[in-house]
Order: C-alpha cells, then sequence, then structure tokens
DNA sequence: ACGAGGATAATCGTATACGATTTCCGGGAT
DNA sequence: ATCCCGGAAATCGTATACGATTATCCTCGT
C-alpha cells in the first residue's frame, strides 16, 4: 500500500514546531509555554501538547514544574560552561575517531565554513550567521565519528546551546579570529594524518575549551 | 503551609515505576508496554502513562511506534560498543577532573567496593551483584566531577547499559579480574595524585574500552 | 494442506470534560 | 500607605469517550 501522505501524528508535529521555535528563539529561554494556549495556537487538543513537552523536557529544553508550568530552560554561567566543557570533550574525541574515516570533500567543505567565519569576522557583527556556521563546521567534521549515539549526544549539546542564545553573542571580539585560526589548524590536522590520534583530540577539545576561557578568563579547565 | 505528602503527580509515579522495572530486568529488551495493560495495573488513566513512556522514550529506554505501542530497547552488539565507547570518553574525562577534590573516603569506599568485586571474582557468579559494584565503583569516583552534566550523563549511560542487561554477563570469566586489578591501578593514581591529568585521563579511558575489547576481540579502539 | 481475504479484537491517538492547584488582584484592617 | 486575606481567573492533572489504525485469527478457495 502507498501510504497516502505519512502524517505525521499531531503530538509529533506539535513537538516539532515548538522544538523549532526554542532553537531559533522565537521562544528565547524563560518563555513560559502555556498548554492550552499552544494548543489553541496549533489548532489540536493539550493532549499532544503535553507529550511534546514531556520530550522536550527529558532533552533539557524546557522545565516542568508542577502545577505551574513549563519554561524554556535558562543557562546560567555555570551551567553554560559545563555543557560547553562537555561539548569539548566529546567533539575532540569525536574529531579524533573521524579523522581516518572523513572523505577528502567534508573537509573542504569544513574548509569553505570556516572561509565563511573568517569573513565573518572582518564584516559586521552577525551573530546568528557566526552561531550557523561554527556549528555547521564542527558538525561536518564530528558526523563521520563512527558511532551513531556519540553524534547525536554532540547534536543535542549543539541543541541546548543554541537554545540559550548565548556562546558566540558574548565571545570578546577577538575570540572569533583565533577560533578561525584554530580552527585552520584542526583541518591541516586531518589533512596530513600524520599526528597522533591523541594529539589531534587534544587539539581540537583545547579549542573548544577556549570558547570557556575567552568568556571566563579562568583557567582551571584543560 | 505544611505540604500535607508532596504527593509526586500520578504521571510521575509512572514514570519511576516503569522506569525500575526496566532497570532492574522486570521487563527486560523487547518487553511491549502496553498503555491500557499498565494502566490498569498501576490503577491510572492511560494518559499519565503515556506521558510516562514519552519521557522513557527520550532517554532512549523504549521505543515508540506508531499505532503500534512502546517496547523496552533491545542493544545490539553495535549499539552497545558505542554505548561503552562513550562511557569510557565521559568517564575517563570525569575521572581526571575529580581527581584534585574526590576526597580520601571516597576513595576508601571505591576500595572497599572493588574488594567485595574481587570477591566476587573468586566466589560463584553473581552477574546482577558484579553489574552493581561495578557501577558504583565507577559512580564513587566520578560523581566528584566538579559538572553537573557530565555526571547525569555519565548516570544515563549506565541505565541503558543496565537496562540492556549485557556487559557483565558476556564478559570472559578472566575479564573481570583484569578489571578488578585496573580499579586498583585507577585509585592508587588518584590517591597518589602525582601523575599526569592527562595520563589518568587515558588509564580510566582505556579500563572502559578494555570491556569492548574483551568482548569483541577487535582492536579497532583506543 | 496452504495461502489470500476479510471479520474481529486489541491497541493507539486525540478530543472533551471537570476537579484541583496555583496565581493574581482588590478590599479591608492596622 | 502597607500588609493580610479571600475570592476569581488562569492553568494544570487526569478520567472518560470514541474514532482510527493495526494485529490476529478464522474461513474459504485452490
Amino acid at each position: 500500500m502507498q501510504r497516502p501522505q505519512e502524517a505525521p501524528s499531531k503530538h509529533e508535529a506539535v513537538y516539532r514546531t515548538i522544538r523549532e521555535r526554542i532553537l531559533d528563539g522565537r521562544y528565547g529561554p524563560g518563555t513560559r509555554l502555556v498548554l492550552s494556549a499552544i494548543a489553541r495556537d496549533l489548532e489540536v487538543s493539550p493532549v499532544p501538547v503535553r507529550e511534546a513537552i514531556r520530550r522536550l523536557e527529558a532533552e533539557n529544553l524546557v522545565t516542568f514544574e508542577r502545577n505551574v508550568g513549563a519554561r524554556v530552560n535558562t543557562l546560567d554561567d555555570e551551567a553554560w560552561e559545563q555543557l560547553v566543557e562537555m561539548l569539548a570533550v566529546l567533539d575532540g574525541y569525536a574529531t579524533r575517531r573521524a579523522q581516518p574515516l572523513i572523505p577528502a570533500a567534508a573537509i573542504a567543505e569544513a574548509q569553505r565554513l570556516n572561509d565563511a567565519l573568517r569573513r565573518c569576522a572582518d564584516g559586521p557583527a552577525d551573530h546568528d550567521e557566526v552561531m550557523r556556521l561554527h556549528r555547521a563546521f564542527h558538525r561536518t567534521i564530528y558526523s563521520h565519528a563512527d558511532n551513531e549515539y556519540l553524534v547525536e549526544s554532540l547534536d543535542r549539546v549543539w541543541d541546548r546551546i543554541d537554545a540559550s542564545r548565548v556562546l558566540v553573542s558574548s565571545w570578546p571580539a577577538r575570540r572569533l579570529s583565533s577560533a578561525v585560526d584554530e580552527h585552520d589548524d584542526i583541518l591541516r590536522n586531518l589533512r596530513a594524518g600524520d599526528l597522533e590520534p591523541a594529539e589531534l583530540e587534544r587539539c581540537a577539545r583545547q579549542h573548544n575549551l577556549n570558547a570557556i576561557i575567552a568568556i571566563q578568563g579562568r583557567g582551571r579547565l584543560g
């Protein structure tokens, strides 16, 4: 049988809609998500909305308080730092594991993204674009690590960072151009393939940790 | 006002009950979770049960198929390997970060757990007990890493491994005694504190990767 | 005996209804 | 003017109801 439309269930549609709105900032951190209001807005009953929000809760994108309701999570400085530290560990390892597998075309694509990022550094500040390019750069690499669960975890961490809308917008001006240089470095090492795997991992990890250091000025991580 | 009982919501109670049953094996891998049956069993309506299962789905403990229902996830060999690889990366880093923070009492507790594990290795096989002790050993250490999100992620990975009921039961006989020795090694390094942090991390990571190598005999990880 | 087709049962998906809890706001006492 | 209290409005939590989809099994034709 030809599946007629493969209509997603309503709860799935609601889930995707809300999630998208959180990630792109329409529902910013702290926004209250009122079940009945969303249900009216999306023209469904409150039941599938509740299911959608439960899933978002389990992904740490929203917090649901009993008899009070859901709101989009806000990351304080400490939580943000911990999240990026986690990102550094996973991305570093994924980069290491991707090295022997990544095709030349993907490295070229990453180079293209980094070049676009460099042009951003010169031109006027466009945080959303920088965010998009930076995330895309890393994903182009780590997606070639042969571990689905690792890749998925990285995607989720990035989702939370996107939702918090904080990473790039609080970078000191010169952090971006340093980051671009570090990216070039990583690409060079990926291409050459003559570096110790452990050293490549250390290099990628440190690049991510630098994002914390740039903001906090503290050096306790490493 | 004194909160009378702080009764958890039904959906929360259902969530905890199902989760517990999955983790301790009463709902083994592949078990179908029928909404109405669970609702009858726990004496609630199907609505809170659906919410509970959505959360479990988002935690990767169950898979929910449209118009078909939920079943407890089964890990094939590849997924299991990827999960343990992830565990190795996170646990290794968490151990490194715990080293300067962990109190002597916690190290002593971990030693006690490892000694109990050694006694298991001599006596008759009791997989559940070995599993419990092994997980407790690692948690005693990594819980002192100063990164809540990292610790939570490790707990979740262990939950999935517990639910899959596969780690210890398929270890070759002598793997356990090697693991016990490696644990001693980690504790020694934690106490001494004279090892390079990076070296401690490598050591803890390798210990976890050895669990994969022991089962698969392949050496592609490292 | 075996496979195709259809009736029947089991189960899911969502809407609606309503009681329970919390939040908000205004009036009265100090 | 300020604080406390009570009631109304908003919102959540869960039960029930029922149509939609899928699975099961029996019957019939070959």
